[in-house]
RNA sequence: GCCCCCAUCGUCUAGCGGCCCAGGACACCGCUCUUUCACAGCGGCAGCACGGGUUCGAAUCCCGUUGGGGGCACCA
């Protein structure tokens, strides 16, 4: 019997038993590799394994699989730091923080596959393969299989006559992983017991000719030798599973490690129709859902929801929540769909729930990037926005929204826009509506918001007889430039007598023209 | 083709054999509040894919069917 299939005991398929890690033992890692702009589904990866690590006080590991130095590039690596500090994700061993397996750049740890590459030939349970793809469906097709079959391991048991042949001919071998004759089986923490029918995955390849180990060796290697005790990752990867399970075997067999690490697979994230999200679809990018403006603990909250739950009557909540509460084996196991409107119905609950104080700062941005604000708040300004934040707090469902709401405050008189669709709902009376109001508030003792309202209540409601309704709408127009707006009383309190009036005699003068 | 996973309202989910003729949230539709829009509150619409078992009893367990998804590289 080959050394790879001696572990046949279920408990080293990464079930528990005595020796599961628990509490601050529990080590997590999240290992992008560093192509393309950050994905939802990787950020929600992440979440997953800090929270459990979080909530055990365990150990978080930040690992680059960066092997592929034709794909990977620095400045995807610097927007996953990026994403990562964005949504509050931190870690405890990583590149630029340290720790004691460093380094964590698989770029940079060559030679430690190297080593293990050796001492897993002389362990034999990887062997020298000299089968061209070609050669393999030739067997396959000349056998009467079925030519897709993959690897069939014809060189499992060359003799030493039959390598040097090979290598007198010029060939180079790649270095291939013996699967055992026995089923495999997987406790996933998910998914519960998985199994993998002998037969079913081939010998595969873990080292290129050319001497470059190849994912499905590093992956297992790095997280054996960091002491990784739990993998959650996508159910894309439930499939390489065995093969990554017979390699711990054989790492805690050859003492590199002292246990399989247990696996759980999360359910993927869809996007629109049923595909896998991708990283074509806009709705995986996480920077566009932040220029859009969800807040990053809605962000965590949203994707927490997707395969996991708090609570069977609550969907809220925030990070600190969601750490004391998660628990791995509560992640469902279904696929989710990523929906945009609960997404942001979560966000606006979430906008609800900051101080006003805070959703200032939030909200300058956002300002700044709609060209409403330049540089740093003038005393008038942070006055304006003190005033009006407080009065959009329950309009917006998005940050993005804010320089539509509160733009009328920060332009010059002059400078407001007032929209087509605002206009075209004036109503005939709209000059006399202007007329009347000015009349009533050039002289108004007071400015401010309730005397404001009287005054206009009076001179339009009982004055020329309308329904309030009907009354307002005009002054909004003028005033903000558009239909929808905040308080329309406030708004001129805070945009005070001048500018106010200003504007009402703005669109009185279009009205006429 | 082969292997694996999944299956409760349109969507995300609660449910781990009796508390369920199935609960919450988003969306949608009404109503209340109201100067617009929101917020808030109230009400409504809507689901256990199908077929067999097991059981006194099944959304919950088993088998099958169907449907969906993922994976089958000298990419990660």
């Amino acid at each position: 019997m080959s050394p790879a299939s001696t572990a046949t005991s279920p408990d080293t398929s990464g079930a528990a038993g005595l020796d599961e890690a628990t509490g601050a033992d529990v080590r997590v890692r999240f290992c992008p590799s560093p192509t393309g702009t950050p994905h939802v589904g990787l950020v929600r990866t992440a979440l997953f394994n800090w929270a459990w690590a979080r909530h055990c006080g365990g150990t978080v590991v930040f690992r680059v699989e960066d092997t592929d130095a034709a794909r990977d590039s620095q400045e995807s690596m610097d927007a996953i730091v990026e994403a990562l500090a964005w949504v509050g994700i931190d870690y405890d061993e990583g590149p630029g923080v340290g720790g004691p397996h460093a380094p964590y750049r698989q770029s940079e740890r060559r030679e430690t596959y190297a080593d293990v590459v050796v001492r897993l030939v002389e362990g034999g349970y990887a062997y020298e393969s000299f089968s061209t793809p070609e050669e393999v469906e030739e067997r396959h097709r000349a056998a009467g299989r079925d030519p897709q079959l993959g690897y069939d391991g014809f060189d499992r048991d060359l003799t030493p006559a039959q390598v040097q042949a090979f290598r007198d001919q010029g060939r180079e071998p790649v270095l291939r992983v013996r699967m055992p004759d026995e089923d495999v089986v997987v406790e996933d923490l998910v998914r519960g017991t998985v199994t993998f029918p002998a037969g079913s995955v081939p010998d595969f390849v873990v080292v290129r000719a050319n001497g470059q180990p190849l994912y499905p060796l590093v992956n297992p290697v790095d997280d054996a030798l960091m002491g990784i005790t739990h993998v959650l990752r996508g159910e894309d990867l439930l499939s390489s599973t065995p093969r990554q399970v017979v390699l711990h075997r054989a790492f805690v067999e050859l003492g590199l490690s002292r246990r399989v690490p247990r696996f759980g697979h999360l359910p993927l994230v869809l996007g629109e129709g049923n595909r896998k999200l991708s990283k074509r679809d806009p709705q995986s990018d996480l920077f566009l859902h932040r220029e859009r403006g969800l807040l990053p603990e809605a962000m965590v909250n949203y994707l927490g929801l997707l395969g996991w739950s708090i609570a069977p009557d609550r969907d809220v909540f925030t990070p600190a929540e969601m750490v004391a509460a998660f628990d791995v084996r509560d992640i469902g196991a279904n696929p989710a769909r990523w929906d945009q409107k609960k997404a942001e119905a979560i966000n606006g609950d979430h906008l609800r729930m900051l101080a006003p104080e805070d959703l200032l700062e939030r909200v300058l941005p956002y300002l700044r990037a709609a060209g409403l604000l330049d540089g740093d708040l003038t005393p008038a300004q942070r006055r304006l926005l003190e005033g009006a934040v407080p009065l959009v707090q329950t309009r917006m469902a998005v940050l993005s929204e804010a320089p539509g709401m509160l733009g009328f405050l920060l332009v010059a008189d002059e400078d407001l826009v007032v929209e087509e669709d605002a206009l075209a709902a004036l109503r005939p009376e709209a000059a006399d509506v202007l007329d009347a109001s000015a009349a009533a508030l050039v002289d108004l003792a007071e400015w401010e918001t309730a005397a404001v309202e009287a005054a206009l209540r009076a001179a339009l409601v009982e004055g020329l007889g309308l329904k309030a309704k009907f009354a307002f709408g005009p002054l909004r127009t003028a005033v903000t430039g558009r239909r929808v707006s905040p308080p329309l009383f406030e708004s001129m309190e805070l945009l005070g007598r001048e500018s106010t009036m200003l504007r009402l005699a703005a669109l009185r003068r279009r009205l006429e023209g």
